[in-house]
DNA sequence: ATGTCGGCCTGTCGCCGACAA
DNA sequence: TTGTCGGCGACAGGCCGACAT
């Protein structure tokens, strides 16, 4: 049972790191196909709002309920060096995450941006496939019905002289056990099925009709499985150790004391709790925001994740352009456009997004920069940057 | 299945709050004979440091290993006007803890501390019984041997014409769930038995070897169970929310953040997690610091919890005296007595203890002080108390 | 192509007193 | 007094093709 693992060491931070690196490609597999991190070294824009919403929607919490009015000096965006990126996998629950050191930079320090243009893309893995879990497959009543194409591609081809054609499949999770399942062919039509092993995977990871499964093979032809749960209305998450309150106000003074002293900080990236992402590119933050023309009625479409875990662009018009906060976050580019969608049932997709998250359609996207854009910054920056820029990038 | 609630709803905090108050009996029955909560309308001390200690315990991390140098304008304690306890118990674990709010409160809105001597009492309820479940109380081969004397006790009496003598028993948890147990009298020896629904309660509680279990009858003669958890090395608790520095941070900038605005902060007390209280009635603290000699050498006895929830004393003595961490907490009285315990096999017990947690043997106690008392403080307050006391009461 | 079901076998759960610590 | 075990009966777990969608 591979429940039972020796977790009595104390710092198993590290330890966790040192003796399983979590594979990268399941990871970002679990994570969908929308997700891609930053390189490392590279700059980046962080983002305190995203940040703190990212805590809101962990704690299943309204992101306005935040009662305290702590508010340290701070600007809506902070350009940074990202020093290191650590993939992670949540213990209990399998949830990934990721955990990102941050150091605020000075724009002197910056090279010219061009050179930075190396946002990672989203590693999804070719060999692959997901299959959201039926009430048949967790029920303890039977085993695992594989989609006939899924077997066929990520799964090593049966001996279909045996009868019936039956092997064992061992398959990987992101904290590096081996599960181990009974995959045979047959049934009347004949079908691809996992059995024996199949039900203490489901009790172990928990998993409940409507969660997903997906099982991949790497280029060394290992094969690897992850999970992913469905959205369902979590049980709340009460820590138990810290309030609420204490977690945003550590969000924003982490950063803070960071901006102030030019230190490093460390944030907790999970894809699947956050709307958005909070620490962006610098360079696709510079060029959604400072080279495209966003006007009230402008089209645009925009990426989301289907149930099936590819993507699907959704066409959308701009109705509102303002603060999301005028009070603690004015002048802020987070979220700051507000957004009809063309299809009625889009009740799962948000009313406001930010610039860099969409496509626009009516492209102004201009290069270079015409002389007289300066007139019309699409929003001011921070104070402390505004004396600083290289007014030959800028 | 009590394991599947509905918590579909979004506000649980209030709506667990709401619909099922945690039994203050069966609470402090878990949290142990040695917690007692100070009372609500009191004034107390609140430790920024012992917080601190709470926080990395539950993370299990050193509390040396914080890395980030922040350390906000903050006294090393900060009497507190305390507003509410709530108490809470994680729908996961069960594990008890509980949410207080409390407003720093300047020295001289204090009405004479005389008067706010009412320090609760831990409610140790008496008809109550825990046991150490064995392994063969946890395995799935049998059902749950009560030990004679606590069946006698607290559950109700048996009918012993009854061939075998049997009842169904019903007790609450921490969550008013309940749960149905046969209470059956048999075998060669007799003995006290609980049989069917005691393997489903295990596994939903998962419970295993080493963990206990206590059931308690209050006054209405209703029966309460609950359960506290072996200190086993907990597999490694990595929030996938917050960074522990941020958690760090936000319990200490949440606290200076109300100290500066003298506005509530709430903070989540773990009595299982914490070594030592962090929120201390303020006649408890001010007796101690003020108005007993502590001297290398001192002897003193201290009170321990033991295996069966009783409390046992201690005897050691003072071998040192001064900050635990001179450069982040000068002048602090947190835990600031090295000391050395008389049992040879005392690794469990604590190196170093605050002055309230001990009874001093050779009797220093005053009252009223000395008239000369000031001339030796043992420790300075922090300097914005210093101008504001009143001197009649100090 | 695959979700759910009835049939049926079998392994584990769980109730019992024996026995010993 | 109570922890663990062998015995054994009952039942849920789990493998199978049928059948429907």
């Amino acid at each position: 049972d591979p429940a039972h693992m020796d977790h009595s060491t104390s710092d198993s931070l590290a330890l966790e790191e040192g003796r399983k690196d979590i594979n990268s490609e399941l990871w970002h597999a679990c994570a969908g196909p929308l997700v891609s991190l930053p390189n490392v070294g590279s700059y980046c824009v962080y983002f305190p709002q995203g940040h703190s919403e990212q805590v809101a929607a962990s704690l299943q919490q309204d992101v306005a309920a935040q009662v305290s009015n702590y508010h340290p000096k701070l600007p809506p965006q902070l350009v940074c060096h990202l020093h290191e990126v650590i993939l992670h996998a949540d213990l209990e629950t399998d949830e990934v995450y990721c955990q990102m050191t941050l150091q605020p930079a000075n724009v002197q320090e910056r090279e010219p941006y061009t050179a930075l243009d190396n946002s990672s893309q989203s590693k999804q893995p070719s060999i692959f496939f997901s299959k959201v879990l039926t009430a048949s497959d967790t029920s303890t009543h039977g085993g695992f019905s594989i989609p006939r194409r899924a077997a066929e591609r990520v799964f090593p081809p049966l001996d279909f002289s045996l009868q019936p054609p039956a092997q064992e499949i061992v398959a990987k999770d992101l904290h590096n056990n081996d599960w181990r399942f009974r995959h045979i062919f047959r049934g009347q039509p004949k079908r691809h099925l996992l059995t024996t092993g199949w039900s203490v995977f489901v009790s172990a990871k928990r998993l409940m009709a409507g969660d997903s499964i997906l099982f991949l093979r790497n280029d060394k032809n290992e094969l690897l499985l992850g999970i992913r749960r469905a959205n369902r209305p979590q049980t709340f998450i009460s820590s138990a150790v810290l309030s609420s309150d204490s977690m945003h106000i550590g969000v924003l003074a982490a950063a803070a004391h960071a901006a102030s002293t030019n230190s490093r900080f460390t944030v907790f990236y999970n894809p699947r709790a956050s709307v958005s992402d909070f620490v962006v590119p610098f360079p696709k933050f510079e060029k959604a925001v400072h080279h495209t023309r966003v006007s009230v009625g402008m089209r645009f479409r925009m990426l989301f994740e289907t149930e099936e875990s590819s993507v699907r662009r959704y066409m959308g018009t701009v109705t509102h352009i303002g603060d999301l906060d005028p009070v603690r976050w004015p002048n802020s580019p987070w979220r700051s456009i507000k957004v009809g969608w063309d299809e009625v049932n889009a009740s799962t997709r948000p009313r406001r997004v930010s610039l860099w998250e969409v496509e626009p359609l009516t492209n102004f996207l201009v290069y270079p920069p015409p002389s007289n854009w300066r007139l019309r910054p699409p929003w001011p920056l921070p104070n402390e940057f505004e004396g600083s820029r290289n007014p030959s990038i800028w």
